[in-house]
DNA sequence: GTTTGACTCTATACCTACTGTAGAGTCTAG
DNA sequence: CTAGACTCTACAGTAGGTATAGAGTCAAAC
């Protein structure tokens, strides 16, 4: 049974985004001291850890609650897990497309600059066409 | 010289957002009429389209506001706005390298899936190693 | 001439996913 | 016993808007 601030040190959560999982619904509600101090055990470990992982791979707090009620159901599949990632991997691949598609258009508006000393800037020209 | 929804109109931005970049300083401040109805004018019109332009490719609300202000300032050079627009290609550079990582590790992660039917994923399993 | 409907105004709350701070209480080492 | 580290709650702030509520205004139809 650990505390919050080892917890935070363990994991590399900080504190407040520790507490705010709790707020938020992402992480139970621990035990507390007679002081109020919060106590975790390994589940909550886990848990965190969990979080962090899915958090690094882009996924939304809905999509990652979706994700923890799978695995907290003992009648989950396999499958149902796969296809959840299946959608957190769609939308990061249109997210890239988008971003893709700007940089693209940045390379090409920069192209069109010659980068001289006088004010007149085809980019500037570009930024402000109607569309 | 139009009111609001005309200019919502006309540039595809919604009433509320023109309000907004008035009051984060994107947008001056345009004349009024006794009712205190905001009316427009040509300039107005161009500096909207220069925010829809640039907010499309990703430009933050600060590096809007420089840009403007080199827009502004007659001494500007076509080097220095190239410069800017060089930066924000490689912010969204690296975004775009983030995520198409963090792509990858999805179908890596997926594909240690088969999908079944049974409880037990491989998926899961990834999610809650400690790292 | 008035009434209806569309439009506009300000101010405030909400969104995501946190982060930071104020002010008060608690624990532990010296 | 006290100093410093830790924890608590509650609230404000971040970016870049979107969405209401409640009040006032304008133009056209009746
Ligand atoms: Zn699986
Ligand atoms: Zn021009
Ligand atoms: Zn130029
Ligand atoms: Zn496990």
């Amino acid at each position: 049974m650990i505390k919050i601030g080892e917890m935070s040190k363990r994991t590399g959560i900080p504190v407040t985004t520790i507490r705010y999982y709790e707020k938020v619904g992402l992480l139970p509600a621990p035990g507390r001291l007679e002081s109020g101090y919060r106590l975790y055990n390994r589940a909550h470990l886990e848990r965190i850890n969990f979080l962090k992982n899915t958090r690094k791979l882009g996924f939304s707090q809905q999509r990652i609650k979706a994700l923890v009620s799978l695995l907290e159901n003992p009648n989950r599949t396999s499958e149902k897990v796969k296809i959840s990632v299946q959608s957190q991997l769609e939308e990061i691949r249109e997210k890239r497309l988008l971003i893709q598609n700007i940089e693209n258009q940045l390379k090409q508006i920069i192209a069109k600059c010659d980068g001289g000393e006088k004010s007149e800037c085809p980019i500037l020209e570009t930024f402000h066409e109607e569309t």
